[in-house]
DNA sequence: GGCCATCGTGCAAACGTTTGCAATCGATGC
DNA sequence: GCATCGATTGCAAACGTTTGCACGATGGCC
């Protein structure tokens, strides 16, 4: 019942206890009797080093905190999956800090603190300069995912959002579309924000005009009952781009519940490339979110600040990709070579 | 850019860094004027005690470990935010422990272990009962979620599955269905061996023998094409219970696809109730899994245990509902009354 | 064989708290 | 006025590690 420690160890291997740290703390220097003898009594005795002792005296904790708010999108859930799982794989425990109801991550922060975490990475919740500015002074490195904060010591790693955005209204407006229009949260959320001049910019490029329908909840009941106004309203799109799949597949409910064929009628371009862009009742076209990418960004950056904690602020974008499906045309081939 | 210390704080406001302890640990007896001092001295240098130390010193430590796998279904996100959410309001931090691809939640015992976590959740993963007496001889609390281990001092909370699954026979039976087939994992997992027992059950209670498709994988692929091949078969069911919204829905895209009518010529009940089972492309019915009751019930064992570590092992069933939608039939209402 | 560099080891001081024990103090009851 | 009592406080010892320093042993090199 009692906690088997390095004393412990020590006592029967025969060693001091700094004999028994060196063995388990790799890079250190040990004999080899040494560490088979520790190393045996150890096993026996099923000793596990106290990473609260560990990291109360030491240096780093291995631990990491992440700032998350609800997981509303299967999208949230992808994310956190595959970042957890690199985590792990390199060792680092992940501390979950829901930026719930009270508007920041500024909770998650002090959490952080708390537990003298390595870093925190941010993916949900308004961060206000000075919560980072707070943080970077006390020597915690915050790594932004999803937006850009300008403040000194804040690295940050994105999807390229204004890219794909892009890639979202060239398609679409080489298949033929010519009424643009887009669906999200527009100003309201960082990436929406992006998204939206990535589409809006390179419709204008083309000529045209992009209207946009903002959406105060991403709630996919909300999210139909927008889509269906604007189709069955007095300028019907022809071009949808949603600034993500979830909101693009409500999209696709709505077409067909007001009558509209897609994609002859309408093309939708979503964003993410979730599973269920994938299903046969969806066939969603879609600006892929490189997640691995941008997982391995932050971790890259994350050891990048430890190794040195005063280099220049990073912010690295990843590249999108686009994956055609079925709700977007194919292109005109007779128009190929014969404008 | 140094951490402030219980130490400044005691030296600037002028007592013993004990006082300022106890200022901190609610029930222990400090004047108001200490406290005032203390309290006015900490805002200022923004001090903020170490958990690190605390739980090294401590016997509590607020902290929880949950082990869980990769995330797959939408359902696994709506638990993990309410018992982030629930556990966050009661002050406890949640450590994650992805019981990744190593078989066991192993990995995330130890984990839990060595961060003297007060408790540890498990909610995926094969638990061996050895490393649950490994935890219990620990002084670790055990708590499973969705699952039961006939183990001393391992508690469980889960829906009732059993109930859940002869909820939606009943149903089936009770709209006039007479081929019943079930489909999901089957024995492959605890609550869908349940699912199916309790719907087997009452499907044999009513003179019905159920024919169950077993599905390796949850993937929603894997299960179009397996329920595709049912529909398709020689015996093609009219009533069809999935273990899982999720493939229920995959169930209906099958259906659609080898062009069967829902409900008319088959009904389609799932479990969970996710959010996408109320959208208007699935208008799925469905057996309603209490998250929120399961996860107070978590929190509810966790206080018990933590308060009497001796207690006898406890198993908690949480009541399901049914959500009729339209993948189900009316009751025949001509028959009321006239046998 | 002497010298220097290297390696392995133990001692003790941290790290930032909590808490048992004893002491102080003012008030209360007689 | 004195003994008692409870509340408040400080001292010091934990909690389980890491790590700088010093010291002895070992080995290579000339």
């Amino acid at each position: 019942m009692t906690r088997v420690t390095i004393k412990d160890v020590a006592r029967i291997a025969g060693v001091s206890p700094s004999a028994v740290s060196r063995v388990f703390t790799d890079g250190a220097s040990a004999s080899e009797a040494t560490r088979e003898k520790v190393l045996t009594v150890a096993r026996d005795l099923g000793y596990r080093p106290s990473l609260l002792a560990r990291g109360l005296v030491g240096t780093r904790t291995n631990l990491v905190t992440l700032v998350m708010g609800r997981m509303h999108d299967p999208f949230d859930a992808l994310f956190l999956d595959e970042l957890a799982e690199a985590l792990a794989a390199r060792g680092t425990r992940l501390m979950l800090a829901s930026a719930g109801r009270d508007a920041a991550g500024d909770s998650g922060l002090l959490q952080a603190l708390d537990y003298k975490s390595d870093a925190v990475i941010v993916a949900a919740g308004t961060m206000s300069p000075e919560h980072a500015d707070l943080c970077v002074r006390a020597g915690l490195p915050v790594i932004l995912s999803g937006r850009v904060l300008d403040a000194p010591g804040v690295d940050s790693v994105l999807a390229d959002n204004v890219g794909g955005g892009r890639q979202a209204a060239e398609l679409l407006v080489r298949t033929g579309c010519r009424r643009l229009a887009y669906l999200g949260r527009g100003g309201a959320t960082f990436s929406d924000r992006e998204r939206l001049k990535g589409f809006a910019g390179a419709a204008s490029r083309a000529g045209i005009e992009v209207a946009t329908t903002a959406v105060a909840d991403r709630d996919h009941g909300t999210v139909f009952q927008a889509a269906t106004d604007l189709f069955a309203g007095p300028a019907p799109p022809d071009g949808l781009f949603a600034s993500t799949d979830s909101m693009a597949i409500a999209a696709i409910e709505a077409a067909r519940a007001v009558g509209l064929s897609v994609p002859d009628d309408l093309s939708i371009v979503g964003f993410n490339n979730v599973p269920a862009a994938a299903w046969r009742s969806n066939q969603l076209t879609t600006v892929d979110y490189p997640i691995a990418g941008v997982v391995s960004g932050i971790l890259d950056l994350l050891d990048s600040r430890l190794a040195d904690p005063d280099r220049a602020r990073e912010v690295r974008r990843i590249p999108t990709g686009l994956v055609v499906r079925a709700t977007t045309r194919e292109k005109h081939p007779h128009r190929r070579g014969c404008p």
